[in-house]
DNA sequence: TCTCGCATGTAACGTGTTACATGATTCC
DNA sequence: GGAATCATGTAACACGTTACATGCGAGA
């Protein structure tokens, strides 16, 4: 499933723009997928091209057109197929927990500042999936993934608080000299 | 925190091969950061060409070379350098929760040995977790990142098992038409 | 005035994966 | 006999990001 599918799915559940698919990526699915313009774009062009979708081009005033892209029922097949497939591993990259894992050649004042941002940071997403989730009246799927996503960020958290000591009696003490 | 400032930090905890960085990747780190063979070596000779490593090769008979690998005190500070930049956020992509959005163009069936499927793959992931870390003799570090694993990994079973209906009850029930 | 939202796109670049190539040894 | 481990590497490819290019209207 790679953006080139997902933008066919996402075209599948509702017609839209390829401004307004990359607000969709802004949304609770930006908590485990990611996707910018510069590949939305493409895919939407070359999903046309093959004739998986149809572009409805609207004229506007000072703006460029808006193409409102659907999906022909070629698209729907391929995209039902792409489904049948057993999802891929998830991919997952922790620059954070890269960094942890060399405790020992920190010091400690930064160690601790680095795990209170990222406590704070993962607060933020938190609240961030409550007001997401809250105003747009979602549904089954919404609610379930936005609870995902709380549920796996509650628990970092909570894991962090409870054992970042576990770092923190490793990091660097005294002087700031961290390479001998 | 590319995968070749991950090498290099690696190496500043212990001299290594490729092949051992590439064990290394296997182990706990694995469960938030992914390297291949094909990444690792140019990796190394980049770094061994910029003078932040150094290579020393060591003749086998009937196998090719063995080149273990240690810092420079070069390698060392730029190294300690990286480490000072704040992480970069983690990126995440999870084809599972993609193809979920979808749960309602799924035949109910389908939907459920999915799930149970993800389940399962976290229940290994937890296992074999467990195994690494208690058979390593770890320090408190590695313990740190396991547990890291465990909390997030036992998090999304939990969640699964007590909001699958969420989505199950979103399935496509009766004939398997998924496409209408 | 200045930023944000709307709206599309491209080109260069970075980064990493996959598959291939080679080959002895050891364990089952 | 076949798989796994040890051991290195490359070349082609896939995929996606970043920065750039364009430009108006509305609201603060």
């Amino acid at each position: 499933m790679d953006i080139r599918m997902l933008c066919l799915g996402l075209l599948t559940l509702k017609e839209a723009t390829g401004y307004e698919i990359k607000k969709t990526f802004e949304g609770p699915l930006s908590h485990f997928y990611e996707a910018s313009y510069g590949s939305i774009y493409p895919a939407l062009n070359k999903l046309t091209e093959e004739g998986l979708l149809t572009c409805d081009q609207q004229a506007q005033d000072k703006r460029p057109d808006k193409k409102v892209y659907s999906v022909t029922s070629a698209g729907k097949l391929a995209f039902m197929d792409a489904l049948q497939k057993h999802p891929g591993r998830d991919r997952i990259r922790s620059e954070f927990l890269a960094v942890m894992m060399f405790a020992r050649l920190l010091p400690a004042g930064h160690l601790s500042r680095l795990i209170d941002d990222r406590i704070d940071e993962y607060r933020d997403r938190i609240a961030h999936i409550d007001r997401e989730c809250a105003g747009v009246m979602a549904g089954e799927v919404e609610t379930f993934i936005c609870g995902y996503g709380k549920a796996v960020y509650s628990a970092a958290v909570q894991y962090l608080e409870d054992n970042r000591h576990l770092l923190e009696s490793e990091a660097l003490m005294g002087s700031t000299r961290a390479a001998e």
